[in-house]
DNA sequence: TATGAATGAGGGTTCATTCAT
DNA sequence: CATGAATGAACCCTCATTCAT
């Protein structure tokens, strides 16, 4: 049958994945176009046929990635229901955590935003917008309710920051944890398993900040 | 005794601190060997008369980088004195923020850390011996005194990671977290604060744990 | 008799159109394919297909661009009617000149002209004999008239020379001149001025070998 | 013995000398740098050495050329000495027509300015300042000499413009000249016999113009 | 011991052209 | 007839490294 898919869907597509495979291996100016193409069994030339410059692939890579990544996990993670707090929290954990470790497909989609977080290219400001800062502000909202709406907006930054550094940790120094620590794996109930520590670490920090403020 | 060396020392000085500096502002391979001879002022082919190659050099620049750093602030930050280890805990805390994070001379050793765990090169197994392993294992016996002996180890560890990913997130996403929360700066007396609320936040989870320790 | 293919021959005319523009303004070989039918709004395989390659297509347009001009202005500048050669001088310069310089549809002419004389392409030859030649010996005939038939044809041929590089010099230093005497500008009643001056400057030197060849 | 002239002159001169020979053929863009490497026989990144862009080579090659061709002729043509001014036009005008055709070392720089005159680069305003501009002037001044201080600038100005276009036109039209009127050559008598020719020309518009003048 | 010129591999990009649809 | 995706050669340039001095 073959529906009417353009041909040229799939030379992108091609490249979109390869790219966002070497991207994720090699950094946005150690990966190499003719690399991409290679491993995306396309002409050399296609790069700049369907994207103009290897920025714009980058780019496009970085876009593609963020959907696939909303659609393989739910949109607003932790944010949904009318759960408890707590369990949004830990909820929201174990699915920032999924996917920024998941190895199924695209695999690299954590890598790619650990990548663009320590790295920063021209891209970043729309990665910010469209992905970032709606997470830092629903994970904020998760902590106020927890917290109690008397601490600070500060306050509460301060700890959207201990539980996204927490959680990142385990992407951006994985080669270093895999090390000293090659016990900690990557698999599904592994995943599970280090949601459950942060959640209760984090859950501990919080509790004990909401009877401070209760005290004030 | 070789008096006569001030010279040559000299140049390989220079090539290790613009070094230090190139390679943490652009990473191992994005930095070029010409911006690094420009900057020290040195000929184009002393990087490979007195390091062989940009590889050598980059690895004699970590190795310098965790030298001068370490006689910059104290050997085993937060293990030494005998204070209590809530006390010691906030001192490792502060220190190890403060070598991530001072801008001082040298100002690149937090950043090239940073860069080596997230995209390690060959040197990193050098690094996790020299630095990185006994940080774990200093900070995993302070908490390990604050949480209590009958606290497993893998659990301690999962603590260790907290703490540090918890640190590490001021280095590694520092340039999103100047675009979402401009308010947070790097001073000395911000990375104070930093400090404080980590230890506050992770104080109150170890002590959580420490309770649940003791119950069981 | 054929009244359907009005589809196609569009095509080809917004070719040749956009390519005389493209053409003149960059030249043939730094002029591109996809710039012409971007220009154009065709599809970038229409050259290919109907003038088989670019240099065909190059060619095509110097003819069309003759024919343009030629039926613009008059056939055979300078050689009409029963005028008195000095006239026929005037209104020969005068008609060149609008030919070079006239900045209408199609503007491109003159600077296609300008290019193949100087840096002629493989349509040079065929641009000598239908346009260029026929020029000289018009122009040629007019001088005998003027400077009388005891003059020796290389003489004749050097006023020709002299003539027409008087003219050409305003083509083909156009950037120059604009740059070093801005007051020199090109609408009409200018053209008039230059064909006025060159007139002017030519029939003051053809006068003078006349009598020479008179003496003699 | 072998003075001590540095390696490095030699490069750089067979890449001015090879850079002027293929842009005069070719012009800027057509040129290719591995052409040009090609024949002055160096690698191929020696131009980005030496002149760090294929734009800055070509400016070099200009400048050079320049001097080269001033230090061939004499430098101010038909300024010097305190000849008439009729001697001086003439001179001034073989003067110019040698630089422009002669066939010597180097036998690109009339090619190269005529190049630049009809399809400008970035390096046209350098060129106009340091040899056209003075040229022009140095023209207009003899000119003015010829006809009289009562003639006005602008019409000293298109006499000097049409002196000039006669001239180069035997180097812009060569190939057309050469199809057309195969019995010009460009020996160094031929120029000689062109020389006479304009001036011969020129004057007597020349004296035209000034006997004009008086009568006003 | 130190220099700066020279090297060649490989970088991203652009081009006229071809081909399946 | 017409399209737009695909091609591969060639473009200029940058790089770490080497070599003669």
């Amino acid at each position: 049958m073959d529906m009417d898919k353009p041909l040229s869907e799939l030379t992108r597509n091609r490249l979109l994945h390869a790219g966002g495979e070497v991207f994720a291996e090699r950094g946005f100016r150690t990966a190499t176009v003719r690399e991409i193409c290679r491993r995306a069994k396309v002409n050399i030339a296609s790069v700049n046929y369907h994207f103009s410059s290897k920025e714009e692939l980058y780019a496009s890579v970085l876009e593609y990635a963020y959907q696939q990544a909303s659609s393989a996990f739910p949109n607003d993670p932790g944010a949904t229901g009318e759960d408890t707090p707590e369990r949004r929290l830990h909820n929201f954990i174990r699915n920032f955590l999924s996917r920024l470790l998941y190895e199924g497909r695209p695999a690299w989609y954590g890598m790619l935003m650990a990548r663009e977080i320590v790295e920063p290219t021209g891209a970043l400001d729309r990665i910010i917008e469209r992905a970032i800062r709606p997470l830092h502000e629903s994970l904020a909202g998760i902590v106020r309710d927890i917290v109690g709406e008397q601490t600070s907006g500060a306050k509460i930054t301060r700890c959207v920051l201990s539980i996204l550094g927490q959680c990142l940790f385990y992407r951006h120094a994985r080669p270093v944890i895999a090390r000293l620590h090659p016990s900690i794996h990557y698999e599904d109930k592994d995943i599970e398993r280090t949601a459950a520590h942060i959640a209760e670490f984090t859950l501990a920090a919080l509790r004990h900040l909401s009877k401070q403020g209760r005290k004030r």
